[in-house]
DNA sequence: GAAGATGATGAAATACTTTACCACCAATCA
DNA sequence: TGATTGGTGGTAAAGTATTTCATCATCTTC
Protein backbone atom coordinates (compact mmCIF):
# COMPACT_ATOMS: atom_id res chain seq x y z
CA UNK A 1 0.00 0.00 0.00
CA UNK A 2 1.86 3.40 -1.05
CA UNK A 3 2.03 6.18 1.54
CA UNK A 4 -0.61 8.15 2.68
CA UNK A 5 -1.27 11.77 2.88
CA UNK A 6 -0.51 12.20 6.39
CA UNK A 7 2.71 9.81 6.46
CA UNK A 8 4.20 12.11 4.03
CA UNK A 9 3.51 15.42 5.54
CA UNK A 10 4.32 13.86 9.10
CA UNK A 11 7.91 12.95 6.91
CA UNK A 12 7.88 16.77 6.00
CA UNK A 13 7.65 18.48 9.06
CA UNK A 14 9.69 15.76 10.91
CA UNK A 15 12.70 16.46 8.70
CA UNK A 16 11.91 20.24 9.46
CA UNK A 17 11.07 21.31 6.33
CA UNK A 18 7.76 23.35 5.73
CA UNK A 19 4.51 22.50 4.20
CA UNK A 20 3.93 24.83 1.43
CA UNK A 21 1.11 25.37 -1.25
CA UNK A 22 3.02 24.24 -4.22
CA UNK A 23 4.65 21.00 -2.09
CA UNK A 24 1.27 19.89 -1.15
CA UNK A 25 -0.13 20.16 -5.10
CA UNK A 26 2.80 18.06 -5.53
CA UNK A 27 1.80 16.09 -2.92
CA UNK A 28 -1.78 15.64 -3.79
CA UNK A 29 -1.21 15.41 -7.17
CA UNK A 30 1.34 12.21 -6.54
CA UNK A 31 -1.41 10.44 -4.75
CA UNK A 32 -3.98 11.12 -7.00
CA UNK A 33 -2.05 9.81 -10.02
CA UNK A 34 -0.18 7.06 -7.94
CA UNK A 35 -0.92 4.34 -10.43
CA UNK A 36 -0.40 6.76 -13.70
CA UNK A 37 3.15 6.56 -14.02
CA UNK A 38 3.29 10.06 -14.61
CA UNK A 39 6.92 11.96 -16.16
CA UNK A 40 7.73 14.96 -13.91
CA UNK A 41 6.81 17.41 -16.29
CA UNK A 42 3.19 15.24 -16.81
CA UNK A 43 2.51 15.74 -13.35
CA UNK A 44 3.75 19.64 -13.73
CA UNK A 45 1.03 19.93 -16.29
CA UNK A 46 -1.60 18.40 -14.49
CA UNK A 47 -0.89 20.40 -11.39
CA UNK A 48 -1.24 23.67 -13.63
CA UNK A 49 -4.64 22.68 -15.15
CA UNK A 50 -5.74 24.52 -11.55
CA UNK A 51 -4.69 27.99 -10.49
CA UNK A 52 -2.65 29.61 -9.54
CA UNK A 53 0.31 27.74 -11.38
CA UNK A 54 3.37 26.87 -9.94
CA UNK A 55 7.12 26.71 -11.68
CA UNK A 56 8.66 23.26 -13.15
CA UNK A 57 11.74 24.51 -11.45
CA UNK A 58 9.35 23.79 -8.02
CA UNK A 59 8.05 20.24 -8.61
CA UNK A 60 11.23 18.90 -9.82
CA UNK A 61 12.99 19.91 -6.27
CA UNK A 62 10.20 19.16 -4.26
CA UNK A 63 10.43 15.54 -6.09
CA UNK A 64 14.17 15.81 -5.05
CA UNK A 65 13.16 16.13 -1.69
CA UNK A 66 10.40 13.48 -0.98
CA UNK A 67 12.93 11.41 -2.92
CA UNK A 68 15.58 12.49 -0.36
CA UNK A 69 13.33 11.49 2.23
CA UNK A 70 12.67 8.29 0.69
CA UNK A 71 8.67 9.23 0.37
CA UNK A 72 9.26 8.59 -3.28
CA UNK A 73 11.30 6.35 -5.15
CA UNK A 74 12.38 6.82 -8.91
CA UNK A 75 11.33 4.84 -11.88
CA UNK A 76 13.69 4.80 -15.09
CA UNK A 77 11.85 3.37 -17.92
CA UNK A 78 14.77 4.40 -20.40
CA UNK A 79 13.16 6.06 -22.63
CA UNK A 80 14.62 9.84 -21.03
CA UNK A 81 12.14 10.66 -18.66
CA UNK A 82 12.15 10.50 -14.61
CA UNK A 83 8.97 9.33 -13.25
CA UNK A 84 8.65 9.57 -9.19
CA UNK A 85 6.00 7.16 -7.64
CA UNK A 86 4.81 6.71 -3.92
CA UNK A 87 6.99 4.62 -1.56
CA UNK A 88 5.16 1.53 -0.01
CA UNK A 89 4.23 2.01 3.17
CA UNK A 90 5.94 -1.01 4.41
CA UNK A 91 10.10 -1.36 2.93
CA UNK A 92 9.23 -3.28 0.06
CA UNK A 93 9.86 -2.25 -3.32
CA UNK A 94 7.28 -3.36 -6.51
CA UNK A 95 8.07 -4.38 -9.60
CA UNK A 96 6.98 -3.15 -13.19
CA UNK A 97 6.07 -5.30 -16.44
CA UNK A 98 6.33 -3.40 -19.44
CA UNK A 99 4.46 -4.37 -22.14
CA UNK A 100 6.16 -3.14 -25.17
CA UNK A 101 2.99 -3.67 -27.56
CA UNK A 102 0.38 -1.31 -26.13
CA UNK A 103 2.37 0.68 -23.47
CA UNK A 104 1.07 -0.18 -20.63
CA UNK A 105 2.44 -1.09 -16.72
CA UNK A 106 1.89 -3.56 -14.46
CA UNK A 107 2.96 -3.39 -10.89
CA UNK A 108 3.70 -6.76 -9.45
CA UNK A 109 3.49 -6.56 -5.63
CA UNK A 110 4.91 -9.79 -4.71
CA UNK A 111 8.34 -10.09 -2.88
CA UNK A 112 9.96 -13.42 -5.17
CA UNK A 113 13.89 -11.71 -4.75
CA UNK A 114 13.92 -12.40 -1.25
CA UNK A 115 15.65 -16.06 -2.19
CA UNK A 116 17.11 -14.47 -4.86
CA UNK A 117 19.47 -11.74 -2.73
CA UNK A 118 20.22 -14.34 -0.38
CA UNK A 119 21.48 -16.97 -3.14
CA UNK A 120 23.85 -13.24 -4.04
CA UNK A 121 24.77 -13.03 -0.77
CA UNK A 122 25.99 -16.62 -0.05
CA UNK A 123 27.61 -17.42 -3.82
CA UNK A 124 28.85 -14.16 -4.28
CA UNK A 125 29.47 -12.35 -1.00
CA UNK A 126 26.90 -9.37 -1.87
CA UNK A 127 24.86 -7.68 0.48
CA UNK A 128 21.92 -6.76 -1.34
CA UNK A 129 20.58 -3.27 -0.11
CA UNK A 130 18.07 -2.72 -3.09
CA UNK A 131 17.05 -3.46 -6.63
CA UNK A 132 15.02 -1.69 -9.84
CA UNK A 133 13.15 -5.07 -11.70
CA UNK A 134 11.58 -4.51 -15.12
CA UNK A 135 10.27 -7.35 -17.25
CA UNK A 136 9.68 -6.28 -20.91
CA UNK A 137 7.39 -8.48 -22.85
CA UNK A 138 3.34 -8.45 -23.75
CA UNK A 139 0.47 -8.11 -21.26
CA UNK A 140 -1.93 -10.78 -21.16
CA UNK A 141 -4.09 -9.19 -23.59
CA UNK A 142 -1.61 -8.20 -26.03
CA UNK A 143 -0.15 -11.69 -26.12
CA UNK A 144 -3.16 -13.28 -27.13
CA UNK A 145 -3.35 -11.23 -30.91
CA UNK B 1 30.11 -15.78 -23.61
CA UNK B 2 30.23 -12.70 -25.22
CA UNK B 3 29.75 -12.19 -29.07
CA UNK B 4 32.61 -12.46 -30.77
CA UNK B 5 34.01 -10.28 -33.47
CA UNK B 6 33.06 -12.51 -36.53
CA UNK B 7 29.50 -13.00 -35.52
CA UNK B 8 29.30 -9.27 -35.30
CA UNK B 9 30.79 -8.69 -38.65
CA UNK B 10 28.38 -11.50 -39.78
CA UNK B 11 25.55 -9.55 -38.61
CA UNK B 12 26.55 -6.06 -39.53
CA UNK B 13 26.96 -7.83 -43.37
CA UNK B 14 23.84 -10.35 -42.98
CA UNK B 15 21.78 -6.74 -42.59
CA UNK B 16 23.13 -5.24 -45.48
CA UNK B 17 25.40 -2.60 -43.50
CA UNK B 18 28.80 -1.72 -43.94
CA UNK B 19 31.57 -2.32 -42.97
CA UNK B 20 33.26 1.01 -42.26
CA UNK B 21 36.46 1.81 -40.89
CA UNK B 22 34.87 3.82 -37.63
CA UNK B 23 32.41 1.12 -37.37
CA UNK B 24 35.34 -1.73 -36.89
CA UNK B 25 36.87 0.34 -34.76
CA UNK B 26 34.11 1.12 -32.47
CA UNK B 27 33.53 -2.75 -32.52
CA UNK B 28 36.83 -3.24 -31.51
CA UNK B 29 36.62 -1.13 -28.65
CA UNK B 30 33.66 -2.76 -27.41
CA UNK B 31 35.53 -5.75 -27.32
CA UNK B 32 38.91 -4.62 -25.83
CA UNK B 33 36.75 -3.25 -22.93
CA UNK B 34 33.92 -5.80 -22.64
CA UNK B 35 34.40 -5.96 -18.94
CA UNK B 36 35.03 -1.95 -18.32
CA UNK B 37 31.20 -0.78 -18.50
CA UNK B 38 32.49 1.99 -20.26
CA UNK B 39 30.19 5.25 -21.06
CA UNK B 40 29.50 6.11 -24.66
CA UNK B 41 32.19 9.11 -24.24
CA UNK B 42 34.34 7.05 -22.52
CA UNK B 43 34.70 4.92 -25.29
CA UNK B 44 35.10 7.74 -27.24
CA UNK B 45 38.33 8.83 -25.61
CA UNK B 46 39.69 5.24 -25.67
CA UNK B 47 39.04 5.27 -29.45
CA UNK B 48 40.47 8.41 -30.25
CA UNK B 49 43.70 7.33 -28.76
CA UNK B 50 44.25 6.54 -31.95
CA UNK B 51 44.41 8.23 -35.05
CA UNK B 52 42.54 9.18 -37.23
CA UNK B 53 40.13 10.35 -35.09
CA UNK B 54 36.54 9.17 -35.23
CA UNK B 55 33.31 11.53 -34.67
CA UNK B 56 31.73 11.27 -31.35
CA UNK B 57 28.12 11.49 -33.78
CA UNK B 58 29.77 7.92 -35.37
CA UNK B 59 29.99 6.62 -32.01
CA UNK B 60 26.66 7.15 -30.85
CA UNK B 61 25.44 5.98 -34.29
CA UNK B 62 27.25 2.79 -34.35
CA UNK B 63 26.29 2.24 -30.98
CA UNK B 64 22.52 3.01 -31.76
CA UNK B 65 23.00 0.56 -35.22
CA UNK B 66 24.12 -2.26 -33.11
CA UNK B 67 21.40 -2.06 -30.91
CA UNK B 68 19.09 -2.65 -33.38
CA UNK B 69 20.82 -5.64 -34.33
CA UNK B 70 21.04 -6.97 -30.80
CA UNK B 71 24.67 -7.18 -31.19
CA UNK B 72 25.17 -5.06 -27.55
CA UNK B 73 22.46 -4.21 -24.53
CA UNK B 74 21.45 -0.59 -23.41
CA UNK B 75 22.70 -0.65 -19.62
CA UNK B 76 21.54 2.37 -17.49
CA UNK B 77 22.76 2.97 -13.83
CA UNK B 78 20.83 5.76 -13.48
CA UNK B 79 23.63 8.52 -13.63
CA UNK B 80 22.40 9.98 -16.72
CA UNK B 81 25.10 7.64 -19.13
CA UNK B 82 24.22 5.46 -21.56
CA UNK B 83 26.52 2.27 -21.85
CA UNK B 84 26.65 -0.37 -24.14
CA UNK B 85 28.23 -4.16 -23.51
CA UNK B 86 28.06 -6.70 -25.66
CA UNK B 87 24.99 -9.09 -25.84
CA UNK B 88 25.50 -12.84 -24.92
CA UNK B 89 26.15 -15.37 -27.29
CA UNK B 90 23.29 -17.17 -26.20
CA UNK B 91 20.18 -15.36 -25.72
CA UNK B 92 20.48 -15.06 -21.98
CA UNK B 93 21.25 -11.88 -20.23
CA UNK B 94 22.72 -11.10 -17.33
CA UNK B 95 22.66 -9.04 -14.29
CA UNK B 96 24.66 -6.44 -12.32
CA UNK B 97 25.91 -5.96 -8.91
CA UNK B 98 26.55 -2.21 -8.29
CA UNK B 99 28.49 -1.81 -4.92
CA UNK B 100 27.64 1.63 -3.97
CA UNK B 101 30.47 2.25 -1.85
CA UNK B 102 33.47 1.44 -4.36
CA UNK B 103 31.27 2.00 -7.61
CA UNK B 104 32.89 -2.01 -8.63
CA UNK B 105 29.55 -3.67 -11.28
CA UNK B 106 29.92 -7.31 -10.56
CA UNK B 107 28.42 -9.51 -13.42
CA UNK B 108 25.89 -12.55 -12.74
CA UNK B 109 26.29 -14.80 -15.06
CA UNK B 110 23.03 -17.01 -13.51
CA UNK B 111 20.14 -17.21 -15.09
CA UNK B 112 18.15 -17.47 -12.22
CA UNK B 113 14.76 -15.55 -13.38
CA UNK B 114 13.51 -18.33 -15.43
CA UNK B 115 10.94 -19.57 -12.83
CA UNK B 116 10.04 -16.19 -11.83
CA UNK B 117 9.14 -15.10 -15.54
CA UNK B 118 6.91 -18.48 -15.53
CA UNK B 119 5.48 -16.84 -12.66
CA UNK B 120 4.79 -14.15 -14.04
CA UNK B 121 3.57 -16.13 -17.29
CA UNK B 122 0.98 -18.09 -15.09
CA UNK B 123 -0.03 -15.72 -12.35
CA UNK B 124 -0.27 -12.61 -14.47
CA UNK B 125 -0.83 -13.78 -17.98
CA UNK B 126 2.52 -11.29 -19.10
CA UNK B 127 4.48 -12.94 -21.72
CA UNK B 128 8.16 -11.73 -20.79
CA UNK B 129 10.84 -11.13 -23.59
CA UNK B 130 13.40 -9.72 -21.84
CA UNK B 131 13.98 -7.53 -18.29
CA UNK B 132 16.43 -5.54 -16.70
CA UNK B 133 17.76 -6.42 -12.99
CA UNK B 134 20.70 -4.15 -11.26
CA UNK B 135 20.79 -4.85 -7.97
CA UNK B 136 22.45 -2.35 -4.93
CA UNK B 137 24.21 -2.83 -2.36
CA UNK B 138 28.29 -4.19 -1.01
CA UNK B 139 30.64 -6.17 -2.33
CA UNK B 140 32.36 -8.32 -0.42
CA UNK B 141 35.21 -6.56 0.29
CA UNK B 142 33.37 -3.50 1.27
CA UNK B 143 30.76 -5.61 3.44
CA UNK B 144 33.60 -6.67 5.57
CA UNK B 145 34.22 -3.20 6.34
C1' DG C 1 35.39 3.43 -67.36
C1' DA C 2 32.13 7.40 -66.49
C1' DA C 3 28.03 9.03 -64.17
C1' DG C 4 24.55 8.60 -60.96
C1' DA C 5 22.81 6.61 -56.73
C1' DT C 6 23.39 5.06 -52.16
C1' DG C 7 25.42 5.00 -47.78
C1' DA C 8 28.62 6.78 -44.19
C1' DT C 9 31.20 10.37 -41.89
C1' DG C 10 32.29 14.56 -39.21
C1' DA C 11 31.54 19.11 -37.43
C1' DA C 12 28.32 21.93 -35.80
C1' DA C 13 23.78 22.98 -34.51
C1' DT C 14 19.91 21.47 -32.11
C1' DA C 15 16.79 19.06 -28.91
C1' DC C 16 15.56 17.87 -24.55
C1' DT C 17 15.46 16.88 -19.63
C1' DT C 18 17.26 18.43 -15.46
C1' DT C 19 19.81 21.54 -12.48
C1' DA C 20 21.69 26.04 -11.03
C1' DC C 21 21.28 30.77 -10.39
C1' DC C 22 19.23 34.88 -8.68
C1' DA C 23 15.94 38.15 -7.37
C1' DC C 24 11.82 38.39 -4.82
C1' DC C 25 8.45 37.03 -1.32
C1' DA C 26 6.69 35.18 3.08
C1' DA C 27 7.17 33.72 7.56
C1' DT C 28 9.72 33.64 11.81
C1' DC C 29 12.45 35.55 15.50
C1' DA C 30 15.16 38.78 18.17
C1' DT D 1 10.63 46.75 13.08
C1' DG D 2 14.57 44.82 11.04
C1' DA D 3 16.97 40.86 9.92
C1' DT D 4 17.42 36.13 8.85
C1' DT D 5 15.92 31.94 6.83
C1' DG D 6 13.59 29.13 3.64
C1' DG D 7 10.77 28.70 -0.54
C1' DT D 8 9.32 30.07 -5.18
C1' DG D 9 9.46 31.15 -10.10
C1' DG D 10 11.51 32.49 -14.30
C1' DT D 11 15.40 32.01 -16.85
C1' DA D 12 19.85 30.60 -17.90
C1' DA D 13 22.94 26.88 -17.96
C1' DA D 14 24.54 22.14 -17.99
C1' DG D 15 25.04 18.06 -20.26
C1' DT D 16 23.97 13.93 -22.98
C1' DA D 17 22.09 12.44 -27.16
C1' DT D 18 20.27 13.32 -31.72
C1' DT D 19 19.77 15.70 -36.13
C1' DT D 20 21.30 18.37 -39.96
C1' DC D 21 24.00 19.08 -43.84
C1' DA D 22 27.81 19.23 -46.78
C1' DT D 23 31.31 16.12 -48.17
C1' DC D 24 33.40 11.77 -49.17
C1' DA D 25 33.63 6.93 -50.42
C1' DT D 26 31.61 2.97 -52.44
C1' DC D 27 28.79 0.47 -55.41
C1' DT D 28 25.68 0.13 -59.82
C1' DT D 29 24.51 0.69 -64.19
C1' DC D 30 24.99 1.77 -68.65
Amino acid sequence: MPLAQADILEALRWSGYKLTGPRLRVIKALIINHDKHLTVEELYDDINREDPPIGLATVYRTLNLLYELAVVTKLELGDGFDRYELADSSDHQHHHLLCSRCGSIIEVKEDFLDELEERLQRDYGFHVTGHHVKFYGLCQACYRK
